[in-house]
DNA sequence: GTGATTAGTCAGCAT
DNA sequence: ATGCTGACTAATCAC
């Protein structure tokens, strides 16, 4: 979370030892985590064995410090990235389902139209030959026309 | 990730003061945090201070072990349970978008159905009666009717 | 040896 | 007081 800025735990648990006396410089964590080993080398020089083990172990626990931090951080990013995805997803599926219904309709609507004319061609061809099947069938017809109304009071005239 | 069967670390560390002598019966880890409130209270009777809030914070330190572990295993569960929701929905987008492959092909056929019906249409009506009048007018005919059977692949088979 | 991950510990917050 | 979570440490694993 926050109100945090490094709690300085290990700064007070490793301070403690500052026998050495004048020759240590007292590097910083972040001096020591950045040092490369040749560097941390040089920085070794003089040291009693006990000192060097010593500060190698603090450079490898703030290693680890930071490694832990990497961990958790790629672990919040990549839940981030998974719930990223899944409203991507949603999104899609509603885009899908958006199309799919509208299709649908048209569809419909299509065959409807399809039907209709398949019924009035089949009036046409077959009208004047065998009138029986047709009246099963109720035929309305929408005429769009430019500019006439001559003989069509009602402009729902059913095809007999 | 594994074979690591619960540190002991804890065990080693705290058991360390057992000057309390003849009255401490050493309660285990497990007894200790199954402990009711009131059954801790009767452990704690004729011990000093100092150990009883030795015993409480070892109590608080082993409710802590167990609230981390839950804490990990919902961690865990929530990011299976998004990864599970994404792949559902990765599901029910290939699905929709197969319905949606098929629906586009079959409007497509049906377009071209219906045109080619249309220009059937219009030639047959064109034919026998006064051309001029009924190129001007697109006739929609919308039919209300009983079943009819719509396996046409050519629509000028069907009416005849 | 370096980096990543896990369990355990503690601090801090919320209830 | 209890439960949860972030940060830290140590252990362990993988390379």
């Amino acid at each position: 979370m926050q109100g945090m800025t490094t709690h300085f735990k290990t700064s007070k648990a490793l301070r403690v030892k500052k026998e050495s006396g004048e020759n240590a410089p007292a590097v910083s964590d972040d001096e020591l985590v950045a040092m490369s080993v040749r560097e941390l080398n040089q920085h070794l020089r003089g040291l009693t064995k006990d000192d060097v083990a010593k500060l190698k172990q603090r450079r490898r626990t703030l290693k680890n410090r930071g490694y832990a931090a990497s961990c958790r951080i790629k672990r919040v990013t990549q839940k981030e990235e998974l719930e990223r995805q899944k409203i991507d997803l949603q999104h899609e599926v509603n885009k899908l389902a958006r199309e799919n219904a509208s299709m649908k309709l048209e569809l419909d609507s299509l065959r409807a139209k399809y039907e209709a004319l398949q019924c009035f061609a089949r009036s046409v061809t077959r009208g004047p030959l065998s009138p029986g099947k047709v009246a099963t069938t109720s035929v309305i017809t929408i005429v769009k026309s430019a500019h006439h109304n001559n003989s069509t009071p009602n402009p729902y005239s059913t095809v007999s």
